[in-house]
DNA sequence: CGGTTTTGACCCGCGC
DNA sequence: GCGCGGGTCAAAACCG
């Protein structure tokens, strides 16, 4: 239960900061995509995410959104090298097109935050308080925490991409010099407080840029713990935004990963993250039996409900 | 009937 | 201090 205490030497983020970008710049791109896929202990494979460097083809772009000046020591967190970026910063980004595909109702972007996560008293999801006091509940002059976040983004025509999880839309606001709205959701399970937020690129309508913020603390409805098949499986249902719908044979990947990685202190600690489903989550903070999301042993797709 | 979505109001942080 | 924009709340509407 307190596993991530160790893992996650408790982020703590609050609105205040700002987010930083690490570096990154165009060049370090391909590099960071190599890294991203190849490294032994690269992000993905941290996460959870078996997938062989090929695959790096289809992502558009995956970036932690982090502080790094709240706590360097995350930044070499997940696996020694994030890039953190400022959403703003990750929309925009130059977003890779694999060939818009769209239909696909079934990907699923669900990285849930993992570098870092807060400790058990600020929990992030699950288990603990909500990442956020209810403004209503928050004293005054309390900051508010604000969980790791990541953010990338995919070409797609829909919206709310599935995931294996559940969400439950509670906002959307008109976003600023952007003709788009921007959605929030929460996922459903009542102990999980994973946020995420979906816009369309102001500049790309036909990409979406979804930023997740927290980390799940149960398993996905459609793959639970062990249930990855392949790295597709593991990439449709961990990360990817729709992977599926990323991917499209034929198109041109621009395989740029806003990523810096700065690959410097690789924290012993694990690289917590909910991809951690696939592998052996800890248990969030209670014993919790397996729900039904997390009993569906085998790659259901999420399909359902996307509304 | 229960869960989800919609949507206007409200709160809060930040920049000027 | 004020205005703006982002994020959240919560009641009502909607849907299966």
């Amino acid at each position: 239960m307190e596993d991530k205490e160790e893992s996650n030497p408790g982020a703590e983020f609050t609105s205040e900061s700002s987010w930083t970008l690490s570096g990154g710049g165009p060049d370090s791109v391909s590099n960071s995509v190599d890294y991203f896929f190849d490294r032994e202990g690269s992000v993905l494979s941290e996460f959870g995410w078996d997938l062989p460097a090929d695959h790096a083809d289809e992502f558009v772009r995956f970036v932690e959104l982090d502080r790094t000046e709240a706590r360097p020591e995350l930044a070499g967190n997940f696996s020694g090298s994030q890039s953190y970026a400022a959403a703003d910063d990750v929309a925009r980004c130059s977003v890779s097109n694999p060939g818009g595909s769209a239909d696909v109702s079934t990907s699923n972007p669900s990285v849930s935050s993992c570098s870092s996560e807060d400790p058990p008293e600020k929990s992030t999801g699950c288990g603990g308080k909500p990442p956020e006091i209810p403004s209503k509940v928050r004293k005054k002059g309390q900051k508010r925490i604000r969980q790791p976040r990541f953010a990338f983004m995919t070409k797609s025509e829909v919206d709310h991409l599935e995931d294996g999880y559940r969400w439950r839309k509670y906002g959307q606001k008109a976003v600023k010099n952007s003709p788009f709205p921007r959605s929030y959701y929460r996922c459903t399970n009542s102990k999980c407080t994973v946020k995420k937020r979906v816009e369309r690129s102001s500049e790309d309508p036909t990409v979406v840029i979804t930023t997740y913020e927290g980390q799940h603390c149960h398993h996905s409805v459609a793959f639970p713990r062990g249930g990855l098949i392949n790295h597709e499986a593991a990439f449709g249902g961990q990360l990817t935004p729709a992977v599926s719908q990323l991917y499209h044979p034929g198109s041109h990947l621009h395989r740029e990963i806003p990523l810096n990685i700065s690959q410097s202190q690789s924290q012993a600690h694990q690289a917590p993250i909910d991809a951690g489903e696939s592998r052996s989550e800890p248990e969030p903070t209670t014993p919790k039996p397996p729900t039904d999301e997390g009993l569906l042993g085998d790659i259901v797709p999420p399909g359902m409900r996307n509304r």
